[in-house]
DNA sequence: ACAAGAGGTCAAAAAAACATGACTACCAAA
DNA sequence: TTTGGTAGTCATGTTTTTTTGACCTCTTGT
């Protein structure tokens, strides 16, 4: 698939928030605000979430931008998620829906 | 299915964000954002959108408190769509979102 | 009387998202 | 050498979302 789906719909929100929405992304930028994040600690951490789904949302959500992904060469070798500037610049729209109550 | 799969995530975006994704919503939002909107001009200028996305679409914007329906009993009697208060709380949010770039 | 527009509903099918279980590779400790 | 942790992939299946096309009601125009 080579993403040539949307028909151009001029709305700027909506790429943004599509990269935001699934079942575990919003988790998932939430725990990343809070400093790095690793693979087996999301899937330790975030219930009912599975390697795949996790694999499939860190992906997408580095691809737009939003995390960085970058290999510690420390001890035990692993890999760290980081918000990027872009992600960054999303936590203050978090914390407004947030604060936008039902 | 009773509706019981969320699991008690306590991201509280998570809601939010639910309610504003989907295919045609953040659409129908701007729409709604220049004033009331009715079913068949968004239609009409929706393009790809069909009757049932669209009706679904509004149904779930309307049981969110993101729009009100109303029946205007005129001359060709008809409904409008309106943003709710909780509708319009969320416009600047759009704003910043659309700010942001890629 | 008949068509056409507004605002939908319904059942079914197709597409997209998500879950499952098996498997991989690398490295370190016992 | 087997176990355990880290960080995944792959094929397959299930579930959810979206689309399709037919149908419906009410009102106005011809």
């Amino acid at each position: 698939m080579t993403t040539k789906n949307q028909a151009e719909s001029t709305c700027p929100a909506e790429g943004l928030l599509k990269t935001l929405s699934g079942k575990w992304k919003p988790q998932i930028f939430r725990f990343a605000v809070n400093g790095p994040i690793r693979f087996n600690t999301l899937l330790r951490e975030i219930e009912g979430a599975n390697k795949q789904s996790l694999a499939t949302a860190l992906k997408e959500l580095e691809s737009e931008g939003i995390l960085h992904k970058v290999i510690i060469s420390e001890k035990p070798l692993h890999i760290e998620y980081n918000l990027s500037e872009r992600g960054q610049s999303l936590v203050p729209i978090f914390q407004q829906l947030e604060g936008i109550v039902k």
